[in-house]
RNA sequence: GGGAGCUUAGCUCAGCUGGGAGAGCAUCUGCCUUACAAGCAGAGGGUCACAGGUUCGAGCCCUGUAGCUCCCACCA
């Protein structure tokens, strides 16, 4: 039994071949088990083009936790992975890959681009999904999934068609935003808003057939070659006469007129808005009241194109340069104003967007956002912290629609087709003919669909959709979702609503939010920074387990993180540890124990095994409410202090001495306790507890399937805790005392607890052996009184007692004396609170029983302590 | 312009539904005690941002103030 173990835990051996074993042995696998109740995640899928960061060793974790905890509970539980072909973040690494070669998109046109880009994912797809393997991951892996595979792809289209038949999705002419250097268009979630520094220019156009001119000002001057008219606020008295008349655009000699429009802020600047209809939302909407023209300016590169008159083919800043010194000669341009304002970027390349007029499509929010909004109100759909509900809430509620059309050639390629006729027919499979005019000549549309088109659908699609497979039966809807709180509008929500309109139900029962890691300095890691530390790397110096502990512990749910070294180097130490507390056991193991009944166990026995039994009813209750980190940190400390600083150092003599006729109890105990907080802890560490699980018992091949510890109330032994507590409290009392002393460790002396009280006395008596080592003792008496023990003693006062140290040469009264009055002063401080709280009238009569009981209690032990220790002082006193 | 979060020990942060302030790191002292120096024992250190309020009782609940951070938003 007895085995070698190293000294130190060393994780880079053990990981590799323990994550092995677990593949080789199918345990991730997880088969329709309908005779047990299923626990189903669905893993956010990485992109093929990532590499495992922070955010996705974090998110992982936390998925592999509750599925572990729940496969040990004994659910069906499933864990689906997979990746995300990331339409614009691969297609641009392909674009700039062939770039190397002297290659454009349009040199080798789509097929072959196609034919690239598939070998790329071949090639790189599985590299994420490797790094998540390193991390532990328990995912199914026989059951991984791409978001352009032929199923997929199969369920991508027939929600299209479904949507587009009952009028959902739709094409159609209206701004949106373009990315100029990506050239596609993005969604309203995919542009962010930074400020910037820029120029309010204030410019003037001249009023035609007078001599006024009309003043405004613009962040934007040359949009106006796209000007279609000028707004007034109908109220504006200003103005009102001017209303009607029109104004000359310089440059391209263009006649607007001067409108009225309620949108128009009277209080803003001069009170006059110039109008672009095809180049800003606002001027959209005052555009489509009016009826005016909506002039393009723009190429899809961001050049001005034809009717920027003499501006043709400059770079929209180039041109806006230029518009404005020429402003400026003609004496219209006012003022420069230097602001700063938010500008739209395209959170990908940071480019600034342009809105822009194109033909899309479009998916039609308002009816779908319906019961998206009412599942979190009926708590079918949760947040965990849920104060992200309200986030969730706030988007629905002011969603626009959708635009989902890419102008990108890797993703799933729109199912519609055209017709000479211009007829549209959109269908899942290629059609014969023109729904409208039978014409066989059908050409596809061009455009792929938005990445998160497919994503929203990744919950059941996954497990089979459209098909109805016995695991989509089975296994939906998933349990939970583990994302960041940067990703709820881009993903949640279009999952929840894609979920309830295609399944009726919702895609998952909690959301459970986490926070950003951030670098030491609590800046958010970047790759331009270069401040991202590499979860690979920190896996090779310290082990997954302590990646691991060190992302789940130490941060409230949803909040932000810091991640460095000194962390990770804790966690790691912890695993050690817990390394060496196993290495003692089975240095001290030669042979299995044999099962012990209760009464065969000593207190200290009783008191451990007590300890773990209401560790395990805790833990569950913090996982099962998703309190990861509270639920980690009373295993660690479980285990290190507990177990490790006091059990193990308890037991010590009974193991030393194979007489000893207590010597199986502990060995079985100790086997049993370090069984249990192994189990407890695998969730969070599974490697580490799997070779210590296979170490320490030979009945089961892996801790990954064994039986999650359950509270049972003949493992619950109160009075037991309250007496080792007590010996605790004593233990620490004579360390203290020791120390103040400057007593080394090695100076053995006698050690006599005195107690009036018979229980205290027996508790003692029964744990003196392990007390005598804990209080560095060469031998321990218990007694009823100080009879027989001289006055060169040094004292400790405890509940019910005082323990006596003979150290003659050693003790020196003036100091014993000080520290018994700072003793008695302490008391002192504590008595006259506890008085002062249970003289209050209205604590006696309001508070519960509990607190009063506690605190009567408290006044017993505290009064009587105090009196104690003016006893010894006063028996100083009489020395000298 | 709306919304959210944060402010607790020198540093980084916990503190679940209100009942005597905690951890890790750092600091000081003493220990290579035959599991572990990646360790052990002991110690110091906090008017819980500020001001009110509710309550027998507030780090925790309510109101307000200040500072920091983030998200959303079409003020040209």
């Amino acid at each position: 039994m007895q085995k070698e173990m190293a000294k130190n835990y060393d994780p880079s051996i053990v990981e590799d071949r323990i994550y092995q074993k677990w593949l080789d042995c199918g345990y991730f696998h997880a088969e329709v088990d309908k005779s047990k109740t299923p626990f189903t995640i669905v893993i956010p899928p990485p992109n093929i083009t990532g590499q495992l960061h922070m955010g996705h060793a974090l998110d992982n974790t936390m998925q592999d936790i509750l599925i572990r905890f729940k496969r040990m509970q004994g659910y069906n539980a499933l864990w689906v992975p997979g990746t995300d072909h990331a339409s614009i973040s691969t297609e641009v690494k392909i674009v700039k890959k062939m770039a190397e070669e002297g290659l454009t998109k349009e040199d080798i046109g789509r097929e072959k681009f196609l034919e690239r880009a598939w070998e790329w994912k071949e090639e790189y797809g599985s590299t994420i999904l490797n790094q998540l393997k390193k991390l532990g991951s328990s995912c199914d892996w026989e059951r991984e999934r791409f978001t352009m595979d032929k199923g997929l792809n199969n369920a991508v289209l027939t929600v299209f068609e479904r949507l587009y038949e009952k009028g959902y999705i739709y094409r159609g002419e209206k701004l949106i935003n373009w990315c100029p250097k990506c050239q596609t268009t993005i969604s309203d979630a995919e542009v962010n808003h930074e400020d910037k520094a820029g120029h309010f220019w204030h410019i003037k156009y001249p009023i035609k057939g007078t001599d006024r001119f009309l003043e405004f000002a613009t962040t934007r001057p040359e949009t106006m070659l796209g000007d279609t008219a000028i707004a007034v606020h109908p109220e504006d008295d200003r103005y009102k006469d001017i209303v009607g008349m029109t104004c000359i655009i310089p440059f391209v000699d263009r006649e607007i007129p001067i409108i009225a429009d309620e949108y128009v802020d009277r209080e803003f600047g001069t009170g006059v808005v110039k109008i672009t209809p095809a180049h800003d939302p606002n001027d959209f909407e005052v555009g489509e009241r009016h009826g005016l023209e909506k002039i393009n300016i723009l190429n899809d590169d961001g050049t001005i194109n034809e009717n920027g008159g003499k501006f043709k083919g400059m770079d929209r800043y180039e041109a806006r340069k230029l518009i404005v010194e020429e402003l400026d000669k003609m004496g219209l341009l006012l003022e420069v104003e230097d602001i700063t304002h938010a500008v739209g970027v395209h959170e990908r390349c940071g480019e600034v967007v342009e809105p822009m007029i194109k033909k899309q499509w479009f998916v039609k929010m308002e009816e779908m956002a319906k019961p998206a909004l009412e599942v979190i109100k009926t708590g079918e759909l949760k947040f965990v912290p849920d104060r992200f509900g309200k986030v969730y809430t706030h988007w629905l509620e002011n969603i626009h629609d959708w635009c989902i059309s890419r102008q990108l050639w890797w993703g799933h390629r729109i199912p519609a087709y055209y017709c000479e006729h211009g007829h549209v027919t959109v269908s899942k499979d290629k059609p014969e003919c023109c729904k409208e005019c039978g014409s066989t000549n059908l050409r596809q549309d061009e455009d792929t669909l938005d990445t998160w088109f497919s994503s929203a659908l990744w919950p059941f699609s996954t497990l089979g959709w459209p098909e109805q497979t016995e695991e989509l039966k089975h296994f939906y809807p998933t349990d939970v979702l583990v994302t960041g709180y940067d990703i709820i509008f881009f993903w949640v929500v279009r999952m929840v609503f894609s979920a309830l309109e295609q399944m009726g139900e919702v895609p998952f029962k909690t959301v459970l939010i986490h926070g950003l890691v951030r670098d030491s300095q609590g800046r958010k890691m970047s790759k331009s920074l270069g401040n991202g530390i590499d979860p690979l790397e920190i896996i090779k110096e310290y082990g997954a387990d302590a990646l691991r502990l060190t992302l789940i512990t130490g941060n409230a749910p949803g909040n932000d993180m810091r991640f460095y070294n000194e962390r990770v180097e804790n966690s790691r130490n912890f695993g050690n540890k817990l390394w060496n507390a196993t290495r003692f056991i089975m240095m001290n193991m030669e042979e299995e124990p044999k099962v012990c009944s209760s009464d065969e166990l000593t207190d200290a026995d009783k008191w451990i095994i007590s300890k773990v039994n209401t560790l395990a009813k805790e833990v569950t209750d913090n996982l099962d409410s998703f309190e990861l980190g509270i639920a980690v940190q009373k295993v660690y400390d479980f285990i290190w202090d507990e177990f490790c600083d006091w059990y193990i150092e308890m037991v010590k003599p009974r193991l030393y001495n194979k007489e000893d006729s207590t010597r199986n109890a502990a060995l079985y105990t100790l086997k049993t306790v370090l069984t249990d907080a192994v189990k407890l802890l695998h969730p969070f560490e599974p490697f580490i507890t799997e070779e210590i699980f296979t170490s320490i018992q030979s009945e089961e091949e892996t801790v990954m399937l064994s039986k999650w510890p359950e509270y049972s109330q003949e493992r619950n032994f109160p009075e037991e805790e309250k007496a080792i507590e007590l010996m605790k409290e004593a233990v620490r009392s004579v360390r203290a005392v020791r120390t103040n002393m400057n007593v080394p460790p090695s100076k053995k002396a006698k050690v006599f607890v005195t107690s009036e009280d018979e229980n205290v006395r027996s508790i003692f008596e029964r744990g003196s052996v392990f007390f005598a080592t804990l209080a560095y003792a060469s031998e321990v008496k218990v007694q009823t009184d100080k009879n027989g023990i001289g006055d060169d003693v040094v004292s400790a006062v405890i509940p019910k007692g005082v323990i006596y140290m003979p150290f003659a040469e050693l003790v020196d009264i003036a100091k014993e004396k000080d520290r018994l009055l700072k003793e008695k002063k302490k008391l002192e401080g504590e008595v006259e609170r506890v008085v002062k709280k249970l003289s209050n009238e209205g604590f006696v009569s309001k508070a519960p029983e509990k607190v009063i009981a506690e605190e009567r209690a408290k006044q017993e032990k505290y009064t009587q302590m105090l009196a104690e220790v003016e006893g010894q002082l006063s028996r100083l006193d009489g020395i000298k």
